[in-house]
This record gives C-alpha cells, structure tokens and sequence, in this order.
DNA sequence: CGCTAATAAGTTGTGCACGACTAAATAGCG
DNA sequence: CGCTATTTAGTCGTGCACAACTTATTAGCG
C-alpha cells in the first residue's frame, strides 16, 4: 500500500480515484482548458477546431458533407448543424445544398477559412509541449485510448 | 508504415487522427455514452453520478461542501450549483447552510441518496467489462493520464 | 475595532452534446 | 411507375461546462 496511485481494491468498487471513466473525463476537460486561451487567438472553440481540422484535411478534393464531418468526429448533426452556423457567420465556411443529392449540403473553406490554417500550426506544438509527454508515452495513450473507444462503442 | 495507429510524420501535425487529443475526446465521450443507459435506471446523469461517488464516499464523517465537491472534481461552483439543485429536486440530497460559517453549504444525502449506493454497484462492473481493458491495460491507461492532467495543469 | 481582502455560492450568457422528433429528398422494391 | 422506407439536415428541450459577474459572509491587517 503506497500513497501513489494504488490499485482498486476490489472490482466494481465505487471509489472516485479507482474509475479510469473519472481520469479519462477530468484530462480531457484539462487539455480542452488547456486549448482555450491558444484558440481564442483564433476566434474558435474547440469543437470548432477540430472541425476545421477534418475540412483543413480533406477540404482540397471534394467538398465535406456534414455527414462526413459527423463519421469523423463521432459527432450527431444536432450537434454539427449549429456549430456550423456559428463558423459560416465568422466567414470561415460556406454552406451549400449539393446540387445531385439536395439532402445533402456540402461544407466549403472560405479564403479566410483556409488562411486561419497557417496561424493554426503553432497550437499543436504548444500543446504538444503543454502535455509533457515521452514520443512513446504519447503513443501509448493513443494506443489506449483507441482500443477503448472500439471496445465501449461495440454493438 | 502500417495501416494501424501510425505515428505523426511530424512535431505540429495537424491532422485529425495525429492527435491526442482528439483520441481523449472520443473516448471521454464514447465512454459517456456507454454509461447512459445504466445511469438512466438509476436516475442520474454522468456528472451527477460522480458528485454521488463522491458523497457516498465521504457523507459518513463530515458534511460535504459545494467547494470539496468542486475540488474532488474539478468542476466551478456554477456547474455544481444547477447540478446539486437536480439531486435536490429528486430528493437524493439535501443542501444547507452552515451555521458556523454561512458562506458554505453542506451537501447530505437524503436516505434515498444512501440507498441508491446499493444499485450503483452493477455499475463499474458492467462498464469495467465493456472497456475490455485487462488489469495491466487498465492501470496504465489512469497513469498516463494522471500525468498527462498534472502536466496540462501546471502554473 | 473598523475596513478592505478574500472566500463561498450562486446567476447569467454562450456553446457544446445528445435524444426525440420533423421535413425534405432519394433509393429501390413490387 | 408508384409508393414506402431510408437517408440527410435541421429544430427543440435538457443538462452540462465555463467565463464573468454578483451577493453574502468571514478573515485579518493597521
């Protein structure tokens, strides 16, 4: 018995610091606080910004569906529909009913859009810096991370 | 270069899958979500579950405050305000005052708060199933990100 | 002792997150 | 071809999360 991150001591026990759910939802909520002063620079909330990441990536080809958008971040459209309002009135994209599919609206980069890319660069790096974490304790967390993800989101 | 969990070609990457903390994220809300139904029978929320972690954990000696809940869990009094009026509201605590220092209020559970302990205990043990994570997995996945809340946290 | 600092809880406003539902458009079967 | 089932966005209501602010109370210095 050490003072440091002992074991649970029994399974299915109901002691807060024994749930890895309570560790995975306090860091999130850390390195989300963490993004806010760096993305407040860049007039986006974090949700924002992880949108303009998927279209940052695949914006170039063909355009993004919200659907797209909503397979990517695991994200419902009640949730999308709005936030994507909010970016459209910031003039970072463009909204558009494709013409083959009119359920569908197409998700467009404006040039101020695209431009807000370059200033975007220095916040990975900040918070890569900010996390303090080994190349190898980075690919860990990830590793993790995903097989709980998979393994939660079955059925 | 394999198809599974590549690591980032390089510092500052800005796609979507290279980050961290977007695997986090996910998984905090994946993981939510897998809680929903179970908390649903009980009658709780996610958040609102780990204030009652919290109180069963520490109700038996002294009162709990809004500021030791906020503490345990990282949350501001104007999230636990609203959160505590709903526990409230189903009679699953009670909030009052203290009368030698009245700027604090105690949090009690209510003899249904006490009780609803019991039915809790199917709950880690579902979700700890549906994780799928062994022993070893499990351990390391609340080291990393204890350390990665620590380091996000600093100053 | 008096008065300013601080502390504790709460209110308000904005923006997610998601379930339940709706409207419009398309797919595809009989 | 016609009609039903599915797909796609979107709205609405509830409940976090947090910044900025307010109110009440206590601490502690001169």
């Amino acid at each position: 018995m050490t003072a440091t991150g002992a074991e649970p001591r029994q399974e299915g026990s109901l002691l807060l610091d024994d749930q890895l759910c309570f560790a995975l939802y306090a860091a999130s909520r850390a390195v989300t606080a963490r993004y806010r002063p760096l993305l407040d620079e860049l007039g986006l909330t974090y949700p924002q910004y992880l949108v303009m990441l998927v279209l940052w990536e695949r914006d170039a080809g063909y355009a993004v569906s919200v659907r797209d958008l909503g397979t990517a971040l695991q994200l419902e459209s009640s949730t999308l529909s709005p936030l994507l309002k909010r970016l459209e009135a910031h003039d970072l994209i463009r909204r558009e009913r494709r013409p083959e599919d009119e359920r569908s609206v197409a998700i467009r980069l404006t040039e101020t859009g695209v431009r807000l890319r370059e200033r975007a660069h220095a916040v990975p790096v900040a918070i890569g810096d900010a996390m303090g974490l080994t190349r190898e304790q980075d690919a860990m967390a990830k590793q993790l991370l995903r097989l709980l993800t998979a393994n939660v989101s079955e059925d």
